[in-house]
DNA sequence: AAAATTGTCAACCGCTGTGGA
DNA sequence: GTCCACAGCGGTTGACAATTT
């Protein structure tokens, strides 16, 4: 027995989003909210699926976003978390505040990645390639969180104790060679401090559209207001 | 200048987890 | 315990842009 489709595939509308979507689905969420994402398109009057609304709003509409490329502190917590996690970009998302899976996961394909090859780093292991290479097909190398135990209450995979020191191969010198950057976790490093605090998920529950809150303005994150500027400009389109 | 190639990223697809009936 | 609906996740695709030939 096959599980419904999210929508009929007749009449419904796929592909870029037009100002005029987005306008709508926002005007929606900001009334309304979103209490069931599947009755969203029909409620604000779009041809998408809810699904397509969801993820609409989560990656590119949210007021909390922020924009442009991950800076390098930021690209060091990804490296960092994707040691532990693995390909768990939700999770790694929910620690940096403003940022998507998405988003995390493409950056991670389009540039650390390189970067890390570049730097004679697997990306899947972290390990040096040249440890590799001499027996493991890169194809069956179990990813990291793969090899990490899982919990057996919630299935959920533990982090290692005692491991707050990561060494980090992303800092460069001026000819552009990888340097050695210790990472103590959980010492001096405000932003990593704060990724490894349990108050990032305290923070991400905070999130809400209707308080608009001054929230999530460390680490060089923008105001909700400033982060909001380009969505309040779409509304003046009118 | 045109064609081919490569890079980027928004969006889609299909699957899993969860909760309610 | 089973079925179903839904949200969410990660992998993949494809359109467009940028770069190279």
């Amino acid at each position: 027995m096959g599980r419904k489709p999210c929508c009929d595939k007749l009449g419904v509308k796929k592909g870029p989003w037009t100002a005029e979507e987005d306008r709508k689905l926002v005007d929606f969420v900001i009334t309304h909210g979103h209490c069931c994402w599947r009755a969203v398109p029909k409620l604000a009057g779009l041809c998408r699926c809810g699904k397509s609304c969801r993820l609409r709003w989560t990656n590119y509409l949210r007021p909390d976003l922020k924009r442009g490329l991950l800076n390098e502190d930021e690209e060091k917590v990804v490296i960092d978390l994707h040691a532990r996690l693995g390909n768990r970009w939700s999770n790694i998302a929910a620690r940096l505040p403003g940022r998507t899976d998405n988003e995390i996961k493409n950056h991670w394909n389009t540039y650390i990645k390189k970067k890390l090859i570049k730097m004679g780093i697997n990306p899947v292991t972290h390990e040096p390639l040249h440890q590799q290479a001499t027996s493991v097909n890169p194809s069956e190398m179990p990813s990291p969180a793969s090899e990490c135990p899982k919990s057996q209450d919630t299935g959920q995979r533990e982090l290692p104790e005692n491991d707050s020191k990561v060494t980090l191969k992303l800092s460069r010198d001026e000819s552009d060679q990888p340097v050695d950057t210790q990472v103590n976790v959980n010492d001096d490093d405000p932003l990593m401090s704060y990724v490894w605090s349990d108050k990032i998920f305290d923070d991400a529950l905070l999130w809400k559209f209707a308080a608009a809150g001054e929230e999530c303005s460390e680490f060089g994150m923008s105001s909700l207001e400033d982060n909001s500027a380009w969505l309040l400009g779409l509304r003046r389109l009118e």
